[in-house]
DNA sequence: TTAAATTACTTCACTAGTGAAGCATATTGC
DNA sequence: GCAATATGCTTCACTAGTGAAGTAATTTAA
């Protein structure tokens, strides 16, 4: 509890939030679309017509984050909702047309973020990107 | 744009965000507040009095945000409000007893947060500090 | 085979942030 | 001195998350 370690949380939620503010921004602005519900679009459109509780678990997120999400979404017109035949509870997320759009739309604006990310960051990228995997491994389940 | 850069930024919000949630709820179980309200709590502790719009500046958030923050905070008996004598737009912020209180219950969990953060990142702290910092040097400003 | 436990999802009340618009006060430039 | 501009704060409608409680469907186990 130095002080110097004292302000590492503080940092690192620091940063996170002036990144997501700008890519909010760029994305919002190029795609019409947030950095939470691009992430949604990209885990849906990897996966094979993935469960709300995927999603959920994919993203780090209880299911009623992603009931949320996924209210908005299919409400935008990006997500379709369908009953799984084999388990009545679960209901299966796939991307429409303009999901599929909106995805292709994200990839610029975002390639440009990352951009200036790997600028900031220079040579220490794989070591900074291998440091933020331990941090979600030790935090990831409380 | 490589694969692994696309990554980065999800892999910082997904590190970030897993370590919010672990702390939020070391500190409400510990000290009944959250990392939001610890972190206004200690920029309020660490000046002389700030206003509102130094406290946003210091963590990055618009004013309204810091608005709703202290009226929350204020509601809970932490903070107490009063105008700055030389400019009647302004409103300055301090400590109540309760929140010197709330601020000393805050040090322990919180520290406990940070040497389960110290242990995951090992040697790497110092360099990982720094790649954070360069973060938020080239997103601050959008 | 049926009672108990678990799972997938929803709803609710809440915190915490955004940006836009508006109000009152200060500051600047002619 | 005063009009224009900038600043500090608030309010509003919104997105995005939390946890707790509840429902319906599924799985487990006696």
């Amino acid at each position: 509890m130095t002080a110097s370690s004292l302000r590492l949380y503080a940092r690192l939620q620091g940063a996170a939030h002036a990144l997501k503010k700008t890519a909010d921004r760029a994305l919002m602005d190029a795609a019409g679309v947030t950095t939470a519900q691009a992430a949604v679009l990209a885990v849906v459109d990897s996966a094979e017509r993935p469960t709300q509780k995927t999603v959920a678990d994919a993203l780090g997120l209880n299911e009623s984050a992603v009931t949320g999400m996924a209210n908005r979404l299919t409400a935008l017109g990006y997500l379709a909702r369908e009953q799984d035949p084999d388990d009545r509870r679960a209901r299966r997320l796939r991307l429409t047309t303009q999901g599929e759009k909106a995805l292709k739309r994200i990839a610029e604006p975002f390639g440009r973020i990352n951009g200036r990310l790997d600028d900031a960051l220079g040579c220490d990228l794989d070591a900074f990107a291998a440091s933020l995997n331990r941090i979600r491994d030790a935090f990831e389940r409380g």
